[in-house]
DNA sequence: TCCATTTTAGTTGTGTACAATCAAATTTTT
DNA sequence: AAAAATTTGATTGTACACAACTAAAATGGA
């Protein structure tokens, strides 16, 4: 057996059981509001940048269209949301958020307390801090790599 | 705008994308050896304990048999393993690899080394040791908390 | 101006993820 | 041993992800 083959000394596995782990933990709370985690981070910046479009959402999430477009769609059918085409550019979607989809906004900031609360996280930020900064340098590292050779 | 709701800061959305970008910077390795990401972590827990069960492939991945199923039918299908009924207890479905799935390995063995060369991992073990048990902690501490409240 | 190129979403098809449910086999209780 | 509970996979349905392709709209020269 070839131990640089073994999967738990693998960072990918490691992060990709982590990253299911936590999405599985947000499921409960989220449930709650009627989203599930994407439909959760897609409104992260809806309530950020109201009025995004296709485009921004995928740049912002680091998703493409095929991704998002059935999910918005299933956003606008909850009510949460409205497509609609830009005036200026009739190629670009602009999603903008209904009142429902404002007022959830309220509710959602529970949730990253609830999930601070829930796994213990209150004393240890400056970690938590750390450990994100370490993970967005890992993905730019990752992405700036994928339009090389 | 609530910034306890900031997508950029928020350590489950930091995880979520540097997940997705490490499996799409392993797809071109894996698509060489005719792998996805997911079946190459069944075949890493294959080359380690050859004729595991289903139950077993979902303990190390943290997988239930509804994702794990259709993906041992398509590497059955694909000729690297083969599905079995324990004679034991019948309920068991045992896993084992066929010669094309054991032979694979010497060529997966790659994988990992080409990784750390196109990243400039190389120098970077400790660190990336450190992030990889960072990761397990969370992904534990995560999973206690799921069948509690 | 006109045409090639680029930009932007949408569509289609494949492959995960996972909840909920089912069915069969085994184990435990009485 | 018979009934009840548990274990183990499979199935079904919903929701992502993402590659490959299409189509419409805008842009940038020649």
């Amino acid at each position: 057996m070839n131990p640089a083959l073994l999967l738990d000394s693998q960072l990918c596995f490691a992060l990709y059981s982590a990253s299911r782990s936590m999405t599985q933990a947000y499921q409960p709370l989220l449930g709650e509001l009627g989203l599930t985690y994407p439909q959760y981070l897609v409104m992260l910046v809806l309530w950020e940048e109201d009025g995004a479009t296709v485009k921004r959402l995928g740049e912002r999430l680091l998703l493409d269209s095929g991704t998002l477009t059935p999910l918005l769609k299933r956003l606008e059918a909850a009510g949460l949301l409205v497509r609609q085409r830009a005036s200026a550019d009739e190629r670009r979607v602009e999603v903008w958020l209904s009142a429902a989809g404002k007022a959830l906004e309220t509710q959602a900031a529970a949730v990253p307390q609830a999930m601070r609360c829930r796994y213990g996280a209150e004393g240890r930020e400056a970690e938590s801090a750390m450990l994100r900064q370490t993970l967005q340098q890992l993905t730019k590292l990752l992405q700036g790599k994928q339009d090389q050779d």
